[in-house]
RNA sequence: GCACAGGUGGCCGAGCGGUUAAUGGCAGCAGACUGUAAAUCUGCCACUCUUCGAGUUACGGAGGUUCGAAUCCUCCCCUGUGCACCA
């Protein structure tokens, strides 16, 4: 029993959506018409390299073009790049990448798998691993497929390119890695890949390699690359800019308030399921003052959390977030971290009082890296003779605060962030 | 292998024998301002401690010279460029 698909329009309009390019678009066109006519799902894949287990915003703008495949009933073929993760994409680094043991990208995969199918669905996705063929690849094959392309074609690559120039190292293994992504393509005779747009070089090496295999190339559809949010460098977890698709709802709200009211549009493009006409009108009421910026990215922030958690949740989030931040007080579900109190000891004090325990003179430096809102002991000294530590509300610059009995919760705040100390 | 140029704090990049955790820029953090932000201004931006102070690590690595080195010397490691075939 072949599949009915959607009539190729309407599947085009939601495959085009937020896509940055789509190479070529009427090969796509045709794809769908063979697909429809003949009932065959068509292939898509795309791969990920199981480098970053803390998937983050910014890889679920392709996982949702991917999601748009699969609601469409084709089939989604999701590409753990165990092999070539040995390689370590270079893309967009100005540097080689350490290449993983085999240990940790086993460890990563699993984490990786068990935070996309958030968004895909679990049952109608392929799994599979690139390890599978190119494990396989001997010393031939390896020279057969590095002579379908020559050096200076490599050296266009834009971050090969650019360390070429500035006389960096580019090492040969490298070199090797779109070959490897281009090779998936023919093993798992792929009609789609979805890929960013950092990824176009090694996309297009796909359909080289199918031509040479005598496959049909694929068609190649790039998603684009989100801001992070700074607005300005894309979303990395290693910059700090990004949001995980396991924060906390209020932490997702929170962070994705701190976005520049520019990216509005931007991230209810890629990052929700509205649609243009509607994202349109939001811009546009904004720009008539219709709608507050402030309440704009208030819906936005509590739509996408919605998403990864549930509107009761996000909800909760939103007046947490407006509690800590607009009215000067703590949202109710801070951490609570349980510190003993050896921990974080100040000097001695004389007990005036020898028939009751105490007084206990704690640090306050020590307590503010035991609650993790500093990162050494030197720099929550810093933070508190600048003034920037709250207790319960009152700013504090004693080093050595004392408190009369134990065990004591005392609510801390060093700039946004919040944590709740149970000092015992 | 030979020659030359380089390897400085998260990044870029000064310093090239002598107060000093190391000019400056970026990023980051905090304060003020605000509509959450952004922008702007201000402060901070190695670590430890009993913190108006003391100590410990830091300029690729290991030694050495010196009262004193990121700065000089030796060896080693790493990167880039050129040469190494046409002679």
């Amino acid at each position: 029993m072949p599949h009915s698909f959607a009539p190729v329009e309407d599947q085009l309009a939601l495959l085009t959506k937020g896509a940055a390019e789509i190479i070529p678009l009427d090969d796509l066109k045709t794809r769908l018409e063979e697909s429809r006519k003949t009932g065959r799902p068509l292939r898509i894949k795309a791969g990920f390299d199981p480098t970053a287990p803390d998937l983050h915003l910014g890889h679920t703008v392709l996982l949702r073009k991917l999601r748009h495949f699969q609601q469409l009933g084709h089939t989604v073929i999701f590409l753990i790049g165990d092999s070539t993760a040995l390689i370590g994409d270079p893309t967009g680094k100005s540097a080689t990448r350490k290449q993983l043991t085999q240990q940790e990208i086993d460890a990563n995969a699993d984490t990786y798998k068990q935070q996309v199918f958030k968004i895909l669905d679990k049952v109608k996705t392929e799994v599979r691993y690139n390890s599978e063929w190119l494990a396989k690849l001997g010393y031939a094959d390896m020279i057969h497929l590095a002579a379908s392309t020559t050096v200076s074609q490599m050296l266009e690559r834009e971050d090969f390119h650019a360390r070429f120039n500035s006389e960096q190292e580019i090492s040969l293994h490298e070199i090797l890695y779109p070959l490897a992504q281009g090779y998936d393509s023919v093993a798992l005779q792929c009609d789609v890949e979805l890929g960013g747009t950092d990824q176009k070089f090694n996309l297009l090496m796909g359909r080289r390699l199918q031509r040479r295999a005598n496959q049909p190339p694929q068609i190649v559809l790039m998603t684009p690359i989100i801001e992070g949010l700074d607005g300005v460098q894309k979303m990395s977890k290693s910059l700090g800019n990004a949001v995980g698709v396991l924060d906390s709802p209020f932490d997702m709200f929170t962070k994705l308030m701190t976005i520049p009211d520019a990216m509005i549009p931007r991230y209810y493009t890629l990052l929700t399921d509205a649609l243009p006409d509607a994202i349109a009108k939001i811009d546009a009421d904004i720009a008539s003052g219709t709608l507050h910026p402030m309440q704009a990215k208030r819906d936005l922030a509590r739509t996408i959390t919605a998403d990864f958690h549930s509107d009761e949740l996000a909800t909760h989030a939103e007046a947490n977030w407006s509690k800590q931040f607009q009215q000067g007080g703590v949202s109710d579900d801070i951490e609570e971290i349980v510190i003993p109190f050896a921990a974080i000891a100040g000097p001695e004090m004389v007990n005036v009082t020898p028939h009751l325990p105490g007084p206990y003179v704690i640090r306050m430096a020590k307590l503010l890296l035991h609650l993790a809102l500093v990162s050494s002991a030197t720099e929550g000294s810093r933070k508190l003779a600048e003034g920037a530590v709250r207790i319960g509300g009152e700013v504090t610059r004693d080093p050595y605060p004392l408190l009369h009995f134990l065990p004591m919760t005392l609510t801390v705040r060093l700039g946004k962030k919040a944590k709740r100390a149970l000092i015992q």
